[in-house]
DNA sequence: GAGTGGTCTAGACCACGAG
DNA sequence: TCGTGGTCTAGACCACTCA
């Protein structure tokens, strides 16, 4: 295949990947500075600091600034189920999620309108979710339903503590499609900030478009998961009458 | 929210991406030098290259060696679709897909045993996809078959053009589970070098398992997407009958 | 060989966090 | 205030591409 040459940097985070792993750096502990670290290496300070930049995109270092450089601790996976194939999502997400929820009305814009199939500038309520695990930050989720929608309902919409994995409990009219569309990128500076995460760690970002029976949007999420810690498991099982391709 | 210090990484990052989207650069042209535009813009070389870096996570910057900083043109849209819901993959790989295909026959090892139910050290046939269209890379794939398996089928075990989403034809004991598994992530070197993306931006990384009726896995496949022009569709249809919860 | 990007240095100075 | 990380400089030297 292919032979990189090994630079100065991939060494440094090669060994310090190793000393984590091998619990010669422990969880939660603080490592040397930058600066002894880069004595010990006999690097320059801008070196170091690429190699840890390659762990921080590993989720296995956070640098707090003023502070130092942490390993961080072992993280609790999220499972993100999609479709509907989980009716229990209490499993993936323990009772300590705590979650901020901020509702405001908006216009739709950009690319909203397209993606709830309604007239740009009209109603939707706008619900921002950012969960917490612990101090943790876990999870970021906008949802957008149409103004409509959001005055029979009760202003939320939506049930919080599971914000993610919400399931409709009781639509009017019946829910007849979930669409969910998952992309891999780095996150905004906003993102980033919220999830407490590196720019440089990437984040799985899953547009979720649900409509009723009617083909009506009924509502729309934008979620945004740590790469480092969150995964999206979708389950098909085929029907025992076989489908016919192309049917 | 936050006030993300206006940094000159950040600035250059942002008057490039400008005069790329408005055309001042054009998809296939060459940047000027870095030493060019580090002079243009007033920084030393690693500032700005830090700002090219920006670019290149983005997508929009195809960095060469020896040769110069290159717009990327817009790159077609990969959909890969996940489940059951798509009969015709067509519209999605145009016959354009070159895929270049090497099949050995290994030991099951490390995570591999787990994933297929088989002991370790069993045999399984694995199958290396690399999917080009036109000159650029497009897709990288692993599948693993178990060893028993491909002795009655033929040997690549599945039907090349279509691999990413292969749908198998007509297997003997009838399939009964799909299961996909999705996250983010940076990739690793080989994959950077065989997908000609860096290291810095994002891919989707995809594990899907088929399992028969009988309950065993007659297939996994490693799948690794470039996250600037990849994303993983899936639909959910409820059937007409609805579905109780817990069933 | 000329020109390009890739890596690295040895500092300087600023911004943040904790005491 | 002190020690930490954050950003940046001005240049050196190497590796690659293309003619």
């Amino acid at each position: 295949m292919i032979r990189p040459v090994p630079s100065r940097r991939d060494a440094i985070a090669d060994d310090l990947r190793h000393q984590i792993s091998t619990g010669h750096f422990k969880a939660g502990e603080r490592l040397p500075s930058e600066a002894q670290l880069a004595t010990r290496y006999t690097v320059s300070t801008p070196t170091l600091r690429s190699a840890l930049a390659l762990l921080q995109g590993e989720g296995l270092v956070e640098k707090i600034h003023g502070n130092g450089n942490f390993v961080r601790r072992p993280l609790r996976r999220i499972t993100y189920f999609g479709g509907l194939a989980e009716p229990t999502t209490s499993t993936a997400f323990p009772a300590q999620l705590r979650v901020t929820t901020r509702t405001t009305t908006i216009e739709a814009h950009s690319h909203l309108p397209a993606l709830l199939n309604v007239p740009p500038r009209s109603p939707l309520t706008e619900v921002l979710h950012i969960a917490h695990e612990g101090k943790t930050p876990h999870s970021l989720a906008r949802i957008y339903v149409p103004g409509d929608l959001t005055q029979t309902d009760p202003p939320p919409a939506r049930p919080s503590p599971e914000q993610i994995a919400v399931r409709v409990a009781d639509p009017r009219p019946p829910l007849a499609e979930v669409q969910e569309r998952l992309s891999a990128r780095l996150p905004t500076q906003e993102e980033a900030a919220a999830l407490r995460i590196t720019t440089s760690l990437a984040v799985l970002s899953l547009t979720r478009v649900t409509t009723d029976a009617t083909g009506r949007v009924v509502e729309a999420a934008l979620l945004v998961l740590p790469g480092d810690r969150a995964d999206a498991l979708f389950t098909t099982r085929l029907n025992t009458e076989e489908r016919t391709p192309k049917a």
